[in-house]
DNA sequence: GTCTATACTTAGATAGAC
DNA sequence: GTCTATCTAAGTATAGAC
């Protein structure tokens, strides 16, 4: 037999995963990793090709995650309620994981794979917005209009730039509601 | 007399700023900026302590030059017409110098001269705000709206987030129709 | 599959001659 | 102020033994 497993592809993308979420893409180095699950930094090579390919791994399973927490976030019957709960896990999920979540919009994972996980997560927020708007093409702009919004406030938020005093939950709230507002 | 002078301060500081302006802030290194004006690397730190310094002082005139950008677009006497003026010139910065436009939002330098670079870039915007809505909180409130709006849309943008078809100007435009309505 | 050893690269930064 | 030479540190990746 020869040498046992220490780790596996699931383990060290969750390690990688969880390095990110806190403290940034930048920290991603092979050797961070493997030591985080126990590994000397060539092992790893065992198991992804290099650095990018876990990296790509990685942004798969952040995706998946944010489409879990806004789809368990938006539930409610009521179309705007539910939209509105989705903005606030949405929000929760930046703060929470502030490193992991700036990889969503990043340019790296231009592929097919990864474009269809992206619209795959963001699918329920869009079906209520038909839904609320009647029109597709409408829907879209507000789709458009929403995600901007809240990408920019979190990354906002995320990089302290809301340093003018004032209440800045009252920001967010009324935003949201404007933007899901009748027209 | 000692060796003639082969560039200076804002010749550096210029020369950085373009690099970053066209491929980001990652491209800044010493090498390529000393490369840029003409010398070695090493001659760099005549001029600045290290590359931190040099980094902080491009953020400052970037910071600056957006807010000239800003002040020349909102001169309009109506102050709608003004700040969607300022929405589309803050939109077109971004646009045209994507690397240096990551930079203004850098947790870096959160120091007080760059806190206080960056208030008076947007100043113009915030008074006309003020003048529109009246009350200076919901000036606040409404330019934290705005500015998360504008910031996550050129970041979407540059970042080719909008890849869904329809129509991306119609978006930014109904956005700011939105986001400047009376209420 | 894991290890040690190592090659290679890139980048920041300093020393000292001119 | 600029230069060459050099140091250091960090990070990716491979080779080959076990």
């Amino acid at each position: 037999m020869p040498t046992p497993s220490k780790t596996s592809r699931d383990e060290i993308v969750a390690a990688a995963r969880d390095l990110i979420a806190e403290f940034g893409v930048e920290v991603l180095t092979v050797q961070a990793v493997a030591e985080r699950v126990g590994v000397r930094g060539p092992s790893l090579y065992k198991h992804f090709a290099d650095r990018s390919a876990l990296l790509r791994e990685v942004e798969l399973t952040v995706v998946a995650d944010l489409g879990s927490a806004l789809a368990a976030a938006g539930r409610s019957r009521d179309h705007r309620t539910a939209l509105r709960a989705m903005a606030i896990a949405y929000r929760r999920f930046a703060r929470e994981s502030p490193g992991a979540y700036s990889l969503i919009f990043n340019l790296q994972s231009a592929d097919a794979e990864c474009q269809a996980a992206r619209r795959h997560a963001l699918e329920p927020a869009l079906l209520r917005l038909e839904a609320l708007w009647g029109d597709r093409g409408l829907a879209f702009t507000r789709a458009r209009i929403l995600t901007s919004f809240l990408h920019g406030f979190v990354s906002m938020e995320a990089a302290g730039a809301f340093r003018m005093g004032g209440n800045i939950e009252e920001a967010f709230f009324s935003g949201i509601a404007l933007l899901l507002s009748k027209d």
